[in-house]
DNA sequence: AGCGGAACTGGAATCCGATTCCGTTTAACC
DNA sequence: GGTTAAACGGAATCGGATTCCAGTTCCGCT
């Protein structure tokens, strides 16, 4: 493919060191998430990096827009778990309970994160860049799991996309045992 | 003889004015907290009480704290509906699904409050004075619903936690109808 | 039918953390 | 090497929750 380049022409390469500090301050954001929290201050996480506080802001204009950015990292590689473990499977109604099962994983592993993950995952988030692609694994296997008969005829995304909002908040609120809550969801969805 | 108190008890009545601004209080951040949702500032709430922001404090020690008791009446009223009009149910599993829908019906109304809802539904909050009696109309309904073969042998209380905790959060993020959560939710009970 | 003082009140002052601003530094291009 | 736009750091600002306290009000007693 053709190098990426703007519709306009490219003025400049993008400066190195702000490639690479952008880099740093996502994962330093992760790590300080996923140890403090809720708790964690944007200060820490400028430390963390080794960059001033100034230059978070640079690359994320908000401590929300920062959150959201690791959300969707972590959206990223719950797709790629989708893709590959679960479309797979041979069984669409396994792959998609592994599907959420491993969702209930990552976000456990992250609490702090939940929050985040919850609102990407509810409707507030404009964009939808992940999430679309998450919904439409999450689809396919509906579909497929329809044809099998595991799955009632009038299910649809949108249900799948409540039960993992509804995941998120369990989990965030250490509300009960999740993988129960995962299975009660899944069996909800049965003819 | 006079029966004031020597040690432990009742010290002194509550004065007066200070019970009659604990319910302005409240009731105004009832009304604020409705109507502009989390935004809703301490000086704002202060504002509708017609009273200081000291006397705010004095009532509830923080923000979270008058929230949480914004919540415990709503959640007094949900018992209340839960026991007069779901209990009596013809059948557990109607009965059930009311109290879900109620719930529903509430957090729906009240968006704003919805966080401090899920929060006191979820394991955060302490006490547990009003979810407990909460948890308690949800248990016979679950008990009798067995009996009556609607609900799965090795169903728990914790089940519906969660999924009221999930209901919660599905309202708050707008992520879906969350009727139909309801519906799957209590499908997902069923033997 | 008034007094003493504890409890209550209002709002100014404080605190804390997110966000902005701007002089300085640096990498890209010539 | 020189020019320049972009990026950097961190001090300053801002907003909103929370604390503090001097003044006021009710309660219990006489």
């Amino acid at each position: 493919m053709a190098p990426s380049s703007t519709s306009a022409g490219s003025p400049r390469r993008p400066r190195a060191d702000a490639e690479r500090n952008r880099t740093r301050v996502l994962d330093a954001a992760r790590e300080v998430f996923r140890a403090r929290g809720d708790e964690a201050q944007m200060p820490e996480v400028a430390r963390a990096a080794g960059v001033g506080i100034g230059t978070v802001y640079r690359h994320f204009p908000s401590r929300a827009a920062l959150i959201a950015a690791v959300g969707e990292q972590r959206q990223a590689e719950i797709v790629e778990f989708g893709r590959t473990r679960c479309l797979p499977s041979a069984t669409a109604a396994d792959g998609l309970a592994a599907y959420l099962e491993h969702i209930g994983e990552v976000l456990d592993a992250e609490r702090g994160l939940s929050a985040s993950i919850e609102a990407a995952f509810g409707s507030t988030e404009p964009t939808g860049e992940g999430r679309a692609r998450a919904e439409d694994i999450a689809g396919q296997l509906l579909v497929r799991a329809k044809e099998e008969g595991a799955v009632r005829e009038d299910a649809e995304v949108g249900d799948v996309v409540m039960i993992v909002c509804g995941l998120a908040a369990v989990i965030r609120y250490g509300a009960g045992d999740w993988r129960r809550y995962v299975r009660n969801a899944c069996a909800g969805l049965r003819p």
